[in-house]
DNA sequence: AGGTAGTGTGGGAGCGCTCCCATCAGTGAT
DNA sequence: ATCACTGATGGGAGCGCTCCCACACTACCT
């Protein structure tokens, strides 16, 4: 009694019951109409929201989530060490892809760091305590304790960018093998005939799908893959700089070549100019992202373009309908769904 | 499975209660301890601390935020109908700062977007629900009602980027006069002596530092200031080539440029390019930020350096500790704290 | 000895919800 | 008129914590 007339009075957001009071009613009946329960006739419907507008009513959260035991957040746990993904557009679009289909739902967004061993031990903390009804995970390596820790806690959770071909979690990925291909035919179209390629991290499942691309391209228009033409970079500037002079090494009469990022593009463009190459009188150059880099290129780099924002948004319907899945005391549905989206060849002058 | 097993009861973790009772002591006790409170006897301490171990005990934040009434949480608001900024490597270093500072502690980090006017409504309610203890707002314009709101909330929070010098938010900033006469400086040093200026939007706060320290920069070394060398871009790269335009035009003579950002430099490039001026014979060009642009250009840029990760990270310190002042009944220190950090010259080849 | 402060400690009383069961009309069938 | 349903509603019983008051005890004073 006394003890709730401090804040009580001064803090004074209205509560559940208040709203009952206020609209004639029992506490259970507002609670079936504000979470949208069919069971309330339409007279008593209107008054509730009345009440709920009048007193300007926001349900306390904390309270739901207790008595409820979910939680209404997903958590985005991102795998920082990473700096050179961080940076990347690749983060921001996916982020304002997840955002743009979270403001449709009362779901909030937390953003979880697990850089550090500290902070991989907070997290693992988190998820055993089920602060999250569901989590969405960026880029994870191959080997990552992550997925499985997930699975043991029946976390509902949607990868982007699966591990390999038999991914045991929901994911969401790009079509990189069709994006490869496309870059290759655009270059054989051009009339190049020599195309090489810088692949990704080999053990990068994504890597290895553009690589294939890349391959079957070539076979289909009828010309044999010059294992002399491919050259593993990974993923960085400075590879893409190592795989472009092995290659001009190995192959001087190449005449194009396919990077598997921009940036390792970005690495090969410095190496073909210092050894004299004109882009793309001599050697075509297509990238892969189309990361702002590839547009403030010299010249502007043409690259293919992952429909990235779209990605964060399927990421979250997928996630949502396993957590919908889920919250009936038996899951039922137990098969995984894949989503692969298409993927966008952008010309621009390099090519 | 071992004792504690996962789901021993119907969902089962363990509860305060639970600990206590294997500790043999009450749940106000555990609750202290777990709590870091010192009115509690060592032996009892370790007592609980060893059932806390062995039942793999976790506070339920729900429950803790129903009764004492916080969250434990800060949300991070980003007005994303900027596309710009969100896909700067601004954004994607200050969360850095903001995530590894924030890995120190209990609290957790929502993402919020306040793009669209649903978002910002229901940000508003957020708000005023006090689902976070406090907020970080980056990007902020003059106009902005956001802050008011949070004053009005009496919501803690911190500002990136002060709207004014007489900011009534807690700020972050970094020094835009400095380091625009550090550019400025720069150049002279060089031995350029007609030093254009593209500045940033004019309401922008740190826009108005940097054209103050431009300014002050000429005259300390005893030259006037040419109000015909300055010119209004508006962040944009297109910004920057009619304001690069406007200045060959108007002094055809100039022999460097400062641009208020690196993507209107980048714009200025161009048009310095078609003009026929070489970079940085003819033309010497600095921008600001040190973006991933920058490095990338050619030739590439002489940038400012903002120490942006260490600016989340000082929005973090000041916003807990605005939190952790707010604690207690009587809010005591109301004067605000501004954080303003050094900038650094990253001299490249284009000066 | 009685009094007066401390220390630890236990546990009642909520925090604001959701869940679910009991209740109460209203309806049609018997 | 009675019975068996059905749909709508009220409200008790928690969810797992924190707060805070009451209660030992143990010093240490007069």
């Amino acid at each position: 009694m006394a003890s709730h007339g401090a804040r009580g009075r001064s803090g004074g957001r209205p509560t559940l019951e208040e709203v009952a009071a206020r609209a004639g009613v029992g506490r259970g009946t507002v609670s079936r109409v504000i979470n949208g329960s069919p069971r309330v006739s339409d007279a008593t419907r209107a008054a509730v929201e009345a009440a709920v507008a009048e007193l300007g009513y926001v349900p306390n959260t904390a309270a739901r989530a207790l008595a409820a035991n979910r939680t209404d957040a997903i958590a985005l746990v991102v795998p920082e060490p990473e700096t050179r993904f961080f940076a990347e557009p690749y983060f921001s679009d996916m982020l304002r892809g997840v955002g743009s289909q979270l403001s449709d739902t009362e779901m909030q967004l937390l953003l979880i760091f697990a850089g550090s061993d500290r902070e991989r031990q907070r997290l693992a903390q988190y998820l055993a305590a089920h602060r999250v009804d569901g989590v969405l995970l960026v880029s994870v390596h191959a080997d990552d304790p992550l997925p499985d820790l997930l699975a043991q806690l029946e976390i509902p959770a949607v990868i982007s960018g699966p591990r390999s071909a038999g991914e045991t979690l929901t994911s969401v990925d790009s079509d990189n093998y069709g994006g490869a291909r496309s870059a290759v035919e655009h270059l054989l179209s051009r009339g190049r005939t020599r195309i090489a390629h810088i692949t990704g991290h080999p053990d990068v499942y994504g890597a290895q799908r553009r690589l294939d691309g890349y391959r079957d391209a070539l076979r289909d228009a009828g010309r044999g893959v010059d294992e002399l033409l491919v050259e593993p970079g990974d993923f960085t500037e400075e590879g893409g700089r190592r795989a472009m002079t092995v290659l001009l090494d190995r192959r001087p009469d190449l005449d194009a070549v396919f990077a598997g990022s921009d940036v390792m593009a970005a690495g090969a463009r410095q190496v073909l100019r210092e050894a004299g190459r004109r882009i793309p009188d001599d050697v075509a150059l297509v990238g892969y992202d189309d990361s702002a880099i590839a547009r403030h290129m010299d010249p502007p780099l043409t690259s293919v373009r992952q429909p990235i924002e779209e990605m964060g948004r399927a990421m979250i319907d997928l996630l949502l309908a396993e957590i919908a899945d889920r919250r009936p005391p038996v899951s039922r549905g137990l098969e995984r769904r894949h989503a692969v989206l298409p993927t966008e060849l952008v010309a621009r002058t390099s090519s």
